[in-house]
DNA sequence: CTGAAAGCGCTTACAG
DNA sequence: CTGAAAGCGCTTACAG
């Protein structure tokens, strides 16, 4: 039996000799059959390349996985995580009619307790898959703990927790983005300059992207690559102030001769609204995240350059991973790193709203 | 009629007391139906917000829409266009279930007979959409005037022909991306750098990317923003030569006291090469596109930049639109400007293989 | 252990 | 101009 189109679950019964009920068994490992059916059937599955048509399965499945979708919750002093929700709701509209559903849990990423009081009323609604970001490091091993005893799969994004059983991490590698940043930070200033790392978090939950990222700038700035003979000193501001205060205040003082700053997280904006004011725009600024108030300093020349990524990218990819799991029964790639973008004022445009 | 579930197109012929053969017919707009029960249909459609399901649809129809793809071969000395193709090939995979077929043609880009041969093969095929690249500029506006009288719809990727009536357009803006090249330049040289524009290319159709790319480093370099007196000189390698010979043969010679060179395609690696050959390492080079000899001279520290963009992503995005054009009848984006990458040793890896 | 039948939501050829 | 019926390829509850 030889046909240009594809076979069917009918061919294979027919060849086989049983009705497409057997045929259905067998594929889907539901017993009930008998061992030489069964190895029958799947030696004419094989030889004929069958494939199910999963349109047709999932008509006659009516089966909605729940996704659940677990992430900060966005506001104007913090944007960043409308992005990656976004890519999620445009990734469920394309895949809505397959069965797939997302449902949405914000939590206040300042306070550990509403992480854990939604990740409570996540598990109650049993969902098939879960995404979601460790920001708090020991609350997220617990969480991981009861997903894995639920026999529930999930997948990380943005940060990672090493030899966790996730199905899938999506997201940045942190140290790398702090050497290009380091890279791009000796190609701005001059021999000899000073260069200083400004730390700025509210609380910075347990994540540790923002060590890696420090960490990847302070290597490059040493490294043999540096001819020109950067000095560093790193600023933290506390967590317990407010740093918009310290910033928008006179808390905040500018060392002398400084050439260049690093800010390793989405706050460079405070620091390029500080270098306005004090008229200081001789320094370079390099920062994370394409923010709107990131976006204006970089338009406007007071933020060099910002590293990137395709955020929403993330929430998307992560839907249709799941997407690929569940429905298609495709390999999962296990560790997807996005690529670290460089944005410029002359690129910035192509990397919004997308 | 208040339903949890999706309205179905029963639900619909029950309310209006029709069968759903008549429903149908109406969200068809295939006529045959009486005024009266149209807009009582059509009222019922809108009130409950009924949206076909495709699954269904896409099962019932067994329509197959054929998609033709028409680009360079691409070759070990031009690769840059395996990308778009790998990127239809997953496009396709994932919707192929749905009805998708994608049919590939390639010509040899020295020679525009080919792509007429092989764009007059293609409409024998009579597809249902077209992908292609107007690498030609005048072979191509013949095919698109066959195209329109035809009535198939034509995506352009990588370059663009203004005014033509294209459903869309998926490329990078060269212009702003030699913008953005000449800001890295002035950046990785110093004060007083002379600074070499190479043209190299076999034969570059009559494809406009070429010059505008040259002409935005040429603004940036010119404008207000290069403080380092930069001087620029342009040299052009001639058709008729085989640039791979006046590299590696000895017919190039630098000029003096050059301090970094832009190449506005993705022959870098053969002025890399050039360059460490004649132990000229002080030179700063900028190229386009991540190819792998590219990519392998911007890791050993002879290439400063690429200028890249997920190529594969047009091909991916060319075949999805098309998708969403036919199957799901979603509004399309008409000019889809892709983002514009700046590719170094650091970041690099991430932009490969996706 | 296996088959026949009904159903998922839509489309279409046919009959009236 | 309209309806009833069959079919797309798969799954499942039921009967045996």
């Amino acid at each position: 039996m030889i046909k240009n189109e594809k076979y069917t679950i009918r061919d294979i019964a027919e060849l086989s000799g049983v009705s497409s009920g057997t045929v259905d068994r067998v594929i889907h490992g539901r017993g009930e059959v008998s061992e030489k059916t069964r190895e029958k059937i799947l030696g004419i599955v094989k030889e004929l390349g069958y494939e199910p048509n999963i349109l047709a399965r999932s008509l006659a499945l009516k089966k909605i996985y729940k996704i659940a979708l677990l992430l900060p919750k966005s506001s104007k002093a913090n944007p960043y995580w409308l992005q990656p929700v976004e890519g999620a709701k445009k990734a469920e509209k394309e895949v809505k009619s397959f069965g797939i559903e997302v449902i949405k849990y914000f939590y206040d990423f300042t306070d550990e307790k509403t992480f854990i009081n939604e990740a409570n009323k996540l598990l109650e609604l049993k969902p098939d898959g879960i995404i979601f970001s460790p920001f708090f490091y020991n609350e997220s091993l617990e969480f991981i703990d009861k997903c894995e005893k639920l026999g529930i799969q999930y997948i990380l994004i943005d940060s990672k927790i090493k030899n966790a059983n996730y199905l899938s991490f999506i997201g940045q590698d942190p140290y790398q983005s702090g050497l290009l940043a380091g890279k791009l930070m000796c190609q701005l200033v001059s021999d000899d300059s000073k260069v200083l790392i400004i730390t700025i978090s509210k609380k910075v939950g347990n994540s540790n992207n923002l060590n890696y990222r420090v960490k990847g700038f302070t290597d490059f700035i040493k490294s043999a690559y540096n001819k020109k003979n950067i000095s560093l000193q790193n600023l933290q501001i506390p967590d317990s102030n407010s740093p918009k205060d310290i910033f928008y205040g006179n808390q905040f003082i500018m060392p002398d001769h400084v050439n260049g700053i690093f800010i390793p997280n989405s706050r460079a904006f405070l620091v390029a609204d500080y270098l306005i004011k004090k008229k200081l725009l001789d320094i370079h600024l390099i920062g994370y995240d394409i923010i709107k108030r990131n976006v204006i300093h970089l338009e406007q020349g007071t933020i060099d350059y910002l590293i990137g990524q395709l955020s929403e990218d993330q929430g998307y990819r992560a839907v249709m991973t799941f997407f690929n799991y569940f429905l298609l029964q495709k390999e999962v790639v296990k560790d997807l790193y996005m690529p670290i973008n460089i944005i410029a004022r002359e690129n910035v445009r192509y990397y919004l709203d997308k």
